[in-house]
Formats: structure tokens, C-alpha cells, sequence
DNA sequence: TTCGTCATGTAATGGGTTACATGATTAC
DNA sequence: GTAATCATGTAACCCATTACATGACGAA
């Protein structure tokens, strides 16, 4: 995930390393902000996989000459880039993930956006029922706090169900003012042994 | 995280694993769901530890006679609860602590409740108010999705924080129909050193 | 007899945090 | 000269995940 973002935020321009923090904490900061304890072993992992250089910016150049490491994008990294941009990953980063992802679809071809789109839609729209079936089947016997947490959780999802909605009729929009059938991300056909849906106890 | 919510569920009714998740997940669904991974660990560590029980209810008793491992709060576990309800933690498990401490506010003392509320509230303040500016001197300059997401993250935060002022609002009527003085939880005096307020570059 | 659910668990791994340590530079 | 910011890093730890393995029960 971080290796998503300071790949995606170095494609812009190099930097260093207090920098990319910043920006981060920019674009993503209403949902999550990475420590310096993290983002320096990634770049350092990141440049021992050879996807970005680090030229000490240190001694030469500039005017206060402050020590940096500056780190460059590397032709494999933008491979990497791509293919990070591209891939799933595994669900239990699905929430951050989809933020870093959305962040650089600047950089992303308008097929893949609308195939992350949907898919981050009908994730959260399975989520979106299974809180719905939760709701009806507890409602009443819970206290009133648990209540309104579900309430408040429910709505949010469908909140962000709409905003998906939105971004993918424009995106649709834009891709073909004439065209014919969409493509869609895999459903899973098989019935999910998730065990909430039903009754409890 | 894992632990308050096991220790919360069981202070209600002795439970197996099994059901211990799904009702985790009618409960906190919309926000988080946990692993059996974990959370089988997670009731290991606590009966170590002395704050739950594990009763073996395979052989005798019930029709079924299915092997499970019914688990109960001790008084230590109890103790542990309200311990664990008051605590901060740390602030990376923020957003998911919150909801958890919320799920479990019909146990917790109307003064705590209050507390974290308004500490909550004041998080998210702050954070909005990043957000705010790191909107206001990036604007102009970044494409459209990255405004679009900074946009999107805002709204939600303010929501949440609108959310929380009903909340308090309707706790403060509850708990005193007539009153003076509320406590506020301790606010920073220092200057957070985030680094991200000012100018970037 | 097979599929879905109930039910419990382990090992390896992952990704990030906190706390700490250090030092240069800028603004007052 | 001192406080805040810029800037880079390390080590210990935390919490949970994925993938795997196993088995019994109920319904079709």
C-alpha cells in the first residue's frame, strides 16, 4: 500500500523522502497518514528492488545544500507501478487500497478505472446488505447504542455507494457518448460461507 | 482490538468462536470484519491470561452434542473490560477503537461515553481542519481525481464530526437536564509538528 | 453422496506503528 | 540562543491476515 503511493507519487517527480510524506498526507490524510517509520524502510526496499535511485542531494547544488536523499523513479518502477495499479490485492487492505488507487487514476487507462470502480461498488454493496440483513434481523433486541452504530455504518456505505455510482456514470460518460455492452469484474458465483446472513443462534 | 471486542461480546453471554464472529460482524460489519485467524488466538491469549474461561461443551448436554468451546468472562476479564473501555490506545487503531468502544457504550459510564466523544470529535476536527487547508493551497494544481478524493474524504469527516455533535448533544440532555460546567479531555498545548500545514515546497 | 454450513485451529507472513536517536537549519 | 521545522533513520513490537488443515452435521 505504501509501496503503492510513493511509487505513484514519485511518477509525478522526484523527491525526498520528508516530502512524499507530506504530499501524502496531502491527498490521503482524511484517510490514513503513514509514519516515518515506514516510509523510509519502504524507500529503502524499493530502491534495493530496484525501482527508484536515491541521489544524495547533500553536498553539491542548491542553495542551503540541507541533507536529502532524493529518490527517482526507475523505468522498472513504473512497470511496477502499473502492475500495482492494475492488480486486486487482498482484501483486507480493500478500504486503503481503493484511496491509493483512486489518488493516481490520472495515471490509470480509463478501462481499469471503471473496472476498479465497479468492482469497489459491488464489494461494498454486498457489504451494504449484509449490515441490511443484520439490521433487520437484530433490530429490537439490541441496545439503543449498537443500534445506532449499525444505523450509522449502514448509512455511511450507502453513502459511498452513491458517490461510486456518480464517478462511474461519468466515467462512462466520457469513455463512449455512443457505445454498446460494459464489461464487468468477475462475480464470485460461488455463495460466499461468510455465516452473518443467517440467523443468529 | 480484537480483545475488547471478544471481552465486550462475552460480557453479554458465554459464546463459542464460531459465534463470537458472526455476531463481531452483524455488530461492526459496515466497518470491519475479523478472521478466525485471529480471532481463535485472540480467545487462547485471553484464557492464558486468565480473563476468560473455555468450557468444552462436546460430549454431555444438548441435542447436537457439536464439539465447541463455549468461553466465559471472568471477573478479572471484567475488570479487563472497563479497563480497556476508559483506555486511549494508540492513535493508529483510532477510527476502528472508536467503533468498537461505541458498540459497547450501553456498558460503559455516561461520563466515559462523553469523554470519548468529544475526544473523537476533536480528532476529527483537527484532521478536517488539515484536510481544509491541504484542499485550500492544492487546489488549482492537482487533477481532477486527486481533488476529487480530497473532496470526497472531506465530506465524510465532516459528516462524521456533525455526527458526533448529535451525539453529544443528545447525551448531554440526557444526562443533565439542567447543569454546568462539562469536562473537555486534554487538548495538545503543543504545536503538532506534522509538517504538512504549511506550504509544501 | 455431495454440498454447504458449523466449528476449531496452526504457521508463515505482512505491513505498519511507536519510541527513540540524531543533527542541521530557519525564524524570532 | 532557543524553539520549531526540516530531515533521516533504526529496533522492538503489534495486531491481524492469508493459506492451509481437519472434521462433523444436515439437507438435497
Amino acid at each position: 500500500m505504501l509501496e503503492l503511493a510513493v511509487l505513484g507519487l514519485l511518477s509525478e517527480s522526484p523527491m525526498h523522502g520528508y516530502e512524499l510524506r507530506k504530499r501524502l498526507s496531502a491527498v490521503l490524510g482524511a484517510f490514513h497518514r503513514f509514519s516515518y517509520g515506514s516510509l523510509y524502510p519502504c524507500l529503502r526496499k524499493l530502491q534495493a528492488e530496484g525501482y527508484v535511485t536515491a541521489d544524495d542531494a547533500g553536498a553539491a547544488s542548491r542553495i542551503g545544500g540541507r541533507s536529502r536523499v532524493v529518490y527517482t523513479l526507475t523505468a522498472e518502477g513504473k512497470e511496477r507501478l502499473a502492475e500495482l495499479l492494475g492488480e486486486g490485492g487482498p482484501a483486507s487492505w480493500e478500504d486503503e487500497m481503493f484511496g491509493v488507487r483512486f489518488a493516481f487514476f490520472g495515471k490509470t487507462d480509463a478501462d481499469v478505472r471503471l473496472r476498479i470502480l465497479e468492482g469497489r461498488r459491488s464489494r461494498l454493496e454486498e457489504r451494504r446488505e449484509k449490515v441490511r440483513s443484520a439490521l433487520a434481523r437484530t433490530r429490537e433486541r439490541l441496545d439503543s447504542y449498537t443500534l445506532e452504530l449499525q444505523r450509522h455504518g449502514l448509512e455511511s456505505v450507502e453513502r459511498e455507494v452513491r458517490w461510486l455510482t456518480e464517478l462511474i456514470e461519468t466515467e462512462r460518460a466520457q469513455a463512449r457518448p455512443t457505445a454498446t455492452a460494459p464489461p464487468s469484474e468477475q462475480a464470485p458465483t460461488t455463495q460466499d460461507p461468510d455465516g452473518e446472513v443467517r440467523e443468529a443462534r
